[in-house]
DNA sequence: AGCTGGCACTCGCACGGACAGAGTGCCAGG
DNA sequence: CCTGGCACTCTGTCCGTGCGAGTGCCAGCT
């Protein structure tokens, strides 16, 4: 119908100003900076309609209208093109990722970059431990009693565990277990891990036993848990600008971003295919994400995800500007990380 | 004097009834709330010669009186006692530290704990690289021309790097370098371990010289160079709950904690006699810090300090339960950190 | 049918004046 | 040197008004 079709023109031209404004729209406002080729009344008609069908709504009456939840969501899915990331902001990113040193510097710049690229508060995931493999395991003896494991993975994590011993350690015993551990996990998937353990178990020699079993329960306990994985969370500053879009006041919003993991399960439910995610608004079922929206997606190379990123900013924010940032940046920084 | 003396006291309650209620406070309510001996009208004169002296200021005429960062400096200095902790919190505290499995455990906790028990943001500065001591140094390839170098600190910091190099390794270069790089560099303070590179370079056997080049070159530069040294924030959440206490906004006060280089300096440098530093307001010499107060302190053993931690909060705080909780973390900390 | 211009209506908000309350400075008296 | 009293100043608040934005509806036009 060429109804409906205008309609959701309408819809969009909604999104777009009052995304730009801040200010709910009204009808002739709408005419006036869109070619819609009808008059106000005529958009009023069909912002009755759509406010009826539930994509909009007025703050009160007598104000412009404002897009619910509901309309975002319809604009998302139907109505925006990704847009495409212009020549500098390619360079930019290029320009931010380059040089990187290692993991923990590649995720610091890439927050950085994606909190500057979107003006939102920017989340990237450490590659998760459960589809990283194991390419080195070093003991280090810090005490009589107490070792320092750490993991290197094959995606770039360090990660470290203090393991306390019942026995006393001398150096032989160190340089033995770091070798039968080695031999044991390396190339291992860390989900595999603890499969793993009951084998190495029955291969070290008797006096080692204990020790072996102790460590590599301490492994499996703190590397393999999910929980562990870490976030990086840069450009919080960005939610003091539009104070007014976070009605109550941002410290909720705060704290779910220091308590990590509600954003934890956000960025890391991402689809397997590649595609950019949006949850709005209410769509996040949590409290403290009321009026907010997060974009995410997974960042890996073609044959293996490694992680999330995305971020968090108000419903009322630029979506097809930030899906295609977020899109961009993770494929540079899967493309990095696969380089390494 | 006694005039003197009392003006003192006057003072003293302005700032208290001041930090608990964030009204201007006037002198009826001075002459209610605090058994000064006095009647209103002798209050307003004290007041006169404190706001002349520059103690205190009124937000416009004909409210009551506000402490200047003047007056909370002398407050700090010579009106306030340091207030004993809680039996409960120093339970809390026992109980939040007890069981941490590792340094980025140990100082996450700390982090939270102090922005729990003092309502404000809290920042703990890892153990400074430049005061710790090489443990253990690992080496592992990640690539054909590629080699993951991991520093394990006496301080329990571990820290990656990775090292590009021209020519292509084998397994036998690559353990050769690691007992190469543990025989020189084990138990060396990483202050002195730019100077130990040109004996190194001697000893090593001339095929592994330009890789031995690169890595330490490596290393003193990341390890050794100040600014990597790094932070743990926690409690942003806090400063939403006075709004008031920031007029502009706090965006630039976020600004500045994500910064990480301006905090860095305000918590690295502290006394090293152990004393809690108070920096007030304008003191912080730093735009972003208008209205903002730091409380910092150095952690560590008796004979070596390892970094320092604090809080960032508006000028309008409690400083004297801030600075007990503020040292009472430092102790914990440091005791824990010895132990380990 | 569907679009359009016109019109009456409804609110929120900004402006302005009046008012109450808090707090001060000053002064004369104890 | 302190105190009670008093006049003064200022801000925040409340209320009433007017304005403007925006809407819904209707009759007429294409």
């Amino acid at each position: 119908m060429a109804h409906e079709d205008r309609r959701l023109q309408v819809l969009r031209a909604i999104v777009q100003d009052f995304v730009s404004t801040n200010d709910p729209v009204g009808s002739k406002a709408l005419a006036e900076r869109h070619d819609l080729g009808v008059s106000p009344a005529t958009i009023r008609n069909d912002m009755a309609v759509l406010e009826e069908q539930g994509y909009i709504t007025q703050p009160h009456t007598s104000a412009g209208r404002v897009p619910t939840d509901k309309g975002y969501r319809l604009f998302v899915d139907r109505l925006s093109a990704v847009k495409p990331l212009s020549a500098a902001e390619r360079r930019a990113i290029e320009r931010f990722l380059d040089g990187a040193l290692d993991l923990h510097d590649v995720l610091g710049r890439t927050v950085r970059l994606l909190a500057q690229l979107t003006h939102q508060v920017a989340v990237v995931q450490y590659p998760t431990l459960s589809r990283s493999a194991v390419r080195h395991l070093e003991v280090v003896q810090v005490a009589t009693t107490r070792l320092l494991v750490v993991l290197i993975t094959d995606t770039g994590r360090v990660e470290q565990r203090v393991v306390e011993c019942s026995a006393e350690l001398d150096r032989d015993d160190v340089a033995e277990l770091r070798s039968l551990l080695n031999t044991a996990f390396a190339g291992a998937r860390l989900t595999d891990a603890a499969g793993k353990v009951p084998d190495l178990l029955d291969t070290a020699p008797p006096h080692l036993r204990p020790l072996v079993a102790a460590v590599s329960a301490a492994l499996v306990e703190t590397l393999v848990e999910p929980g562990e994985d870490r976030l990086v969370i840069g450009g919080t500053a960005n939610l003091a600008r539009g104070l007014t879009d976070f009605p109550g006041s941002l410290r909720p919003l705060l704290e779910a971003l220091e308590e990590q993991v509600v954003v934890l399960r956000l960025i890391s439910e991402v689809d397997t295919g590649g595609a950019v995610l949006v949850r709005i608004g209410e769509e996040n079922a949590h409290e403290a994400l009321t009026g907010a929206s997060v974009v995410s997606v997974g960042y890996g190379t073609e044959d293996r995800a490694l992680g999330g990123l995305g971020i968090v900013g108000p419903t009322r924010m630029d979506y097809p500007g930030n899906m295609a940032a977020v899109r961009a940046v993770a494929r540079y920084v899967g493309q990095i990380l696969a380089g390494s």
